[in-house]
Order: structure tokens, then C-alpha cells, then sequence
DNA sequence: TGACGTTACCTGCTCGAACAAGTAAATCAG
DNA sequence: CTGATTTACTTGTTCGAGCAGGTAACGTCA
């Protein structure tokens, strides 16, 4: 791998921020952005979502079933990125709260089919407006030239990131060889 | 909308990807990108803090302090856009764990200071390694060039959302029409 | 058929994040 | 000085996310 910077920063990586910036945050301009990105995107969803009653995370589950049907959990799970226990719950609200129905695979008995309700169909174009208004308040004054160009920027980065990712989970798998004891936390 | 599927997929689940791009997923592509992204990021940070046993969250909180110095809970609030609630209890953990202490202001009572505590500085290098190795995976093959332009669209989109997320929150106050009474969940 | 490993799902736990509500101190208005 | 408002912080609750551990159903291979 390549260490493009090791020590604290020269006049290279960002020389942008003219003064302040601390060396610790201007280490890593690239984590520090996409780290305010995603919570400013997190709360704004949240904001929205709080409007038709969902909270950020069930609308891509709602989404996916209505675009590609019913489907078993492992497969919300596994087109998402997301955790089998996380969906476990999230799909026992949606089911409280009567957007969704569970029913049992006829070939599989370990398997639990998930299909949207009618009652959810309402939601949906609710949720595509969110959606949109999501989109206009993320690209804001951005020309659509732009914004395309921050889609691949985004996606880029994203397949950096998957491949990070991969290559951490070998590296562990094959070498279990500290297992970390503690947290911060309670310890 | 439209209904491009109903029933239960042919093929079950869903055999790939190349085609279909559902409507909903396809209606915000940045909103999507930047989800997918945050989640991923966060996860791979998460996998490297836990080897110095700090919560994705918790390092931040002592970037602050080690580049500023011991601060109110209320600046590091300000200054990570974070939440005072959430503040308190990281802290607390973050003092638990040793590598932050709390000290009550001299000029005002119902502040506190919180401090790094010298243990918490054996910390600081590996933290610092730690975010350069993010930054690594997070940039992966970019050119510098790519990734200052990626810092820019990501910025650019923070200035949005930050604005969008203003205009909502004033939005809210000047009207507290209507009082959205349930979310799903337990519902 | 039976032992073994995998898969699908559930439960318990902790943590960050957000909202609501409350306490105490500081600040402002009369 | 008194009363109202704002500020700093705490606690309770819910939710998504992740890890760990457990169970039941599949699949395979001898």
C-alpha cells in the first residue's frame, strides 16, 4: 500500500484551511468530510422521514420491497449492507406498524418472506417525495453537470472503501491473532 | 408512481444488478451514494478503532481535545455538530475508560471541562495512524488530484445540506402546525 | 442414515444519535 | 431585587448498527 503521508502534514494534502485547522483533523481531509456529510444527510432524512412516521433506515428496506417485492430477509439484508439482527428488528417495527407482512417460505423453513402491505402503497409515493427533496436539498445550487460528477466521485470512493473493507475482513479472518478485549466503555 | 413489480420476482430475490436500477433507488442517486458511503466508511473506522479500543465517535472527541486542549462540553458539542445528550454520555464512558477527566469551570457552575488526561496521549499516535489509514482506504487508487476535487464536492455538498437543515429547523419553529405523533416503531 | 458444517433467523448487549423533559446556574428585564 | 428567559448539562427513551451467542432447518459426504 501506498503511504502518500505519514507525518503530520507539510503543505501537501490540504493546504486549503489557511490557518486554524488542527493537524489531527486536517490529517484526514477526506474521512473528516465524509464524516460531517453523512450525519448532516442522516439528521436531514431523519428530519423528512419523521414526517410519514419512519425512521432512517426503513425507507430503503420499504424501498426495496416495493420495487423488487417480496423477498427474504436475508436478501434485504445482503442488498442493503446491512446486519442480520438490525433487520430483524427494523422489519418487526415495520411489521407493528403495519407496513409490512411476514410469511413463511414455502421451500425453505428457516426462511421468513417479507412483503410490503397495501396499506404501505400510501407511503410510497410519500416516500419517493422525500426522497426527491432529499436529493434537492443534498445538491442544492449544484448544475447537473455537477452533481453527476459527484456521483462518481461518491461511487469511487465507495469502491475504495468496498475494497478496503474486503481486504481487512481476509486480513482478520486470517489472522485472528489479537482479539481486542475492551472498549471505551463502561470498562 | 409506477408499479414495475408486484408479485414475488421470478428468479427469486434478485439475480443482479446490471438492469433493473429500481425507480425509487434510481430517484436519488447522490442521497444513495452518500448512504452507502457513510455506512461504509463508518464500519471501516469502527474495525480500526477497535483495535485501540475506541468507538467510532469517541475519537473525534479526543482529536478535539488533544488539538485544542481541555474544552467545555458544549464547544466540543459545537464543534463536532454533535448532540449535548450524546456528548454527555461519551464523555462519561470516554472518563471511564481514563483518557478524559472532568473538572468543573472556575467561572461558571454549570460548566465543565473536560481535558485529556496523560494516559489518553499514548493514544494520540495510534489515533493518528489510525485516521491516515482511513484516509488510505477511503482515497484508495485516487490521484491527489482526484482527491482534492473529492474533498471540494464533498464540501460543497455539506454547504448544502448545513443549509438545507437550517431553512428546515427555522421552517419548523416558525410552524409547529403539525405535531407528527408516531413513527414506526412499537407502534 | 448419521455426523458435520452452513445458512437463516432471533436475542442480548453496547454504543452513537436524536428527541423530550428536567435541573441548576447564569443572564436579562422590570 | 424579583421574575422570566437562556444556557449547560443530565437522564430517559427509541432506533439503527454491530458483535456475540444460540437455535432450527438445510446440505453434504461418508
Amino acid at each position: 500500500m501506498i503511504r502518500p503521508d505519514s507525518g503530520p502534514p507539510g503543505p501537501d494534502a490540504v493546504e486549503a484551511a489557511h490557518v486554524p485547522m488542527p493537524p489531527s483533523v486536517q490529517a484526514g481531509p477526506m474521512a473528516h468530510a465524509i464524516f460531517r456529510v453523512a450525519r448532516l444527510h442522516r439528521a436531514l432524512a431523519g428530519q423528512l422521514l419523521r414526517r410519514v412516521g419512519l425512521h432512517p433506515g426503513q425507507e430503503l428496506v420499504m424501498m426495496q420491497l416495493w420495487d423488487h417485492g417480496p423477498q427474504r430477509q436475508t436478501d434485504l439484508v445482503r442488498l442493503l449492507g446491512s446486519d442480520a439482527a438490525t433487520m430483524t428488528r427494523t422489519i418487526k417495527r415495520l411489521e407493528h406498524a403495519g407496513f409490512v407482512r411476514r410469511r413463511p417460505s414455502p421451500t425453505d423453513k428457516r426462511a421468513t418472506i417479507i412483503e410490503p402491505t397495501e396499506a404501505s402503497l400510501a407511503l410510497r409515493h410519500q416516500v419517493d417525495d422525500i426522497w426527491a427533496e432529499l436529493e434537492e436539498c443534498t445538491a442544492g445550487e449544484m448544475p447537473e453537470k455537477r452533481q453527476a460528477e459527484a456521483v462518481q466521485v461518491l461511487e469511487e470512493i465507495e469502491a475504495s472503501l468496498t475494497l478496503a473493507a474486503t481486504r481487512l475482513a481476509q486480513q482478520q479472518t486470517d489472522d485472528p491473532a489479537a482479539p481486542p478485549e475492551g472498549r471505551a466503555g463502561r470498562g
